[in-house]
DNA sequence: ACCTATTGATAAAC
DNA sequence: TGTTTATCAATAGGT
């Protein structure tokens, strides 16, 4: 792009790529804002450097911090793919099992940090900071405690509102089977009223293949196609 | 920028702004594939245009998919996060009650799906799609229960092994408790030895505020505190 | 969507 | 990283 072109391919050079990154992050998060300005729209941008550092941007036009914007944008964008995923149901369950792994990881990053601010850092507290920290986290405790009975509690009343549906399309269907079971039964009647004499002969001959076997020899009224 | 200069403030002609919105886009995700491509980083752009519309980018070097690269960056983001808002217990509190309604919501948006696919559409369904349906809504049910005990049975455990933690804390802490009585005992039993004369005649005087005007009366051997 | 004059972004050098 | 500068890329305005 400037004093000679180059090629959109990784730039080896490893200090040459971290210049060419501190340069083009800040002009994307620059050209994101101008979008998000000039055209009134939402717009969010996430970068990861290859050492993990995260550079971001997020248009907002109420909210006050830039991660609460993009937690706005995010929300928005999760929306967005459940609305498209929720379609079919393979979908639904990579969509719980992602749910499940994700609950699992953010279980074990706190206790993860528990672990840590419990070694680690006890033996520099005072008695009364410990008392204090140990009251603190029995808060925590309790509050997550409430709070994940309260959400197997949701969980188990809505997969029981599921089941119920279920088990109501479970009748319908079972009428409609028996519906069509009568239906079948008419014309099995109707037509062996007409064409008996065929379907005995078919079974001595031992044909056992598809429909296209049984063509009406002479004067069939209607298929059996099921 | 380009046949003449702009400020950077939103278009008010809608046309105009448009225009800009469709050019300006695909130039920053252009920029951002650039980005990831040159400095071999991971990026992830979200646009949502007045309207609703989404646009996105995310880098990607093993995911097919544009949303799987997306959910990684993501999940990346989230993770990052976290990291940094679980270093204070309120903030870990805001953490897990917006957990437990993004999951309400979800379940909500789940429920809502099923009643319409159930209501609406069923009767336009062959029975054989109508068996296939619920074979298949069967199977999901289950393995969402079936993930549902599993998370919970993470939870309990972890909460449990935490539990532990704080178990091992309290006796930590009751015996430095203990150390600092006893030393609280060998020092008031110096005073006794040395000063008893005093601490009679701040009873006397009618003290009662602070520790230090009840040094023990005369051979105390052990502290009454709590 | 296409066309250009012009501005903006940035590769190379330090 | 920050600055400079020559050049390439993006795009505003018009069609």
């Amino acid at each position: 792009m400037t004093r000679r072109k180059i090629v959109i391919r990784r730039i080896e050079n490893m200090g040459k790529r971290q210049a060419t990154f501190c340069k083009r992050r800040s002009g994307l998060l620059k050209k994101a804002q101008e979008l998000a300005i000039l055209c009134d729209v939402q717009v969010a941008v996430i970068v990861f450097s290859s050492t993990g550092r995260l550079y971001e941007y997020a248009s907002s036009t109420t909210t006050t911090t830039t991660s609460m914007a993009m937690a706005s944008i995010l929300q928005k964008y999760r929306s967005a793919q459940e609305q498209q995923q929720l379609l079919n149901p393979v979908s639904q369950l990579m969509f719980w099992e992602g749910e499940a792994q994700k609950l699992q990881e953010e279980m074990q990053m706190l206790q993860e940090h528990h672990r840590k601010l419990m070694g680690e850092r006890l033996s520099n507290l005072r008695v009364k900071d410990l008392c204090l920290l140990e009251h603190q986290l029995e808060k925590i405790l309790h509050r997550i405690k409430e709070n994940k009975e309260q959400r197997f509690a949701s969980l188990i009343l809505q997969l029981n509102q599921k089941g119920c549906i279920f088990h109501q399309e479970s009748i319908k269907l079972t009428e409609e089977i028996k519906l069509t079971h009568e239906h079948n039964m008419e014309l099995k009647n109707k037509i062996n009223g007409d064409a008996g004499y065929w379907f005995q002969l078919s079974v001595l001959n031992g044909s056992t293949k598809g429909a296209a076997c049984y063509p009406p020899r002479q004067r069939m009224t209607s298929t059996m196609e099921l």
